[in-house]
DNA sequence: CTGTGTGCAAACTCTTTGCATAAGT
DNA sequence: ACTTATGCAAAGAGTTTGCACACAG
């Protein structure tokens, strides 16, 4: 299973043209190993170093980074002092509770949006994210 | 005007349970004059140190987090270093610049979103944010 | 072998905080 | 007067960078 995990996650990097080094291969297999999920650099690295693989912040920060430029991973549309990953690229949506700066899947799928307005001249869409903000219920 | 921005600004902090000092009542009197806007705390202390009020720069963010709880204004949901403040409170929608950290109001106002998921238990619905991620277009 | 990637620590940016002073009611 | 807000400078968090060493092709 971790062989396949590993030949897999070779592959996606050359495709992504990125040679695949020891840590970036560790660091892929490790992001896709569970699916979809949305993590903080902090969090990847913890859990590289509880799987062993020994790699530093600064390097999880930059294969991070060039995942996004790989287009690999996307960065999500959440306000907040940390950035997060997502290894979901496909269109998909956020709950994020205010005031804990937490980030949480929605779970049914099928929001649409209808009449998304053209992008300004020489650009184009990459993504739409939706964010639905909350609160803990108050009577305010 | 000048006066009537003052006075407008005056009630609205008081509205708000702020006391009106000077720097709030210059902050919110910046901030309304110009009608929907969206900025950076940076932008809004160099505003207001071009129009001679001086006003330190944590003083801002003190003032601008104090309107957010108060709901006079809300954060964007754009990722990135810098926090976006916005003072239109509607459901309304942005372009987000990718690589330019850039936000861009959406001219048109009437994308719907159909289907929108429940909130968890104990949450509430704080505000649903669309950002329409753009890139420069190229023929990678 | 040659060039790219990594690790470390230091630098940087944005933001928050503590405490003395100033202003609002 | 009494309480809350402000300013300053220093601290803090997250992120980026420079350079010597290590690894992939």
């Amino acid at each position: 299973m971790v062989m396949e995990a590993k030949t897999t996650s070779e592959a996606k990097l050359r495709e992504a043209g990125l040679r695949p080094t020891r840590q970036r291969v560790a660091l892929a297999s490790l992001l896709y190993a569970k699916g979809d999920r949305h993590l903080t650099v902090e969090e990847l690295h913890e859990e590289a170093l509880d799987a062993g693989i020994n790699v530093s912040l600064a390097t999880v920060y930059n294969t991070l980074h060039q995942f996004t430029e790989a287009r690999m991973i996307r960065v999500l549309a959440v306000e907040g002092s940390r950035t997060y990953f997502d290894t979901n690229i496909s269109d998909h949506h956020h709950f994020f509770v205010e005031g804990r700066n937490e980030v949480l899947d929605i779970p049914q799928n099928n929001i649409s949006i209808h009449n998304l307005p053209a992008p300004p001249e020489g650009m184009e869409i990459s993504h739409v994210d939706v964010v639905i903000r909350l609160r803990e219920k108050t009577q305010g």
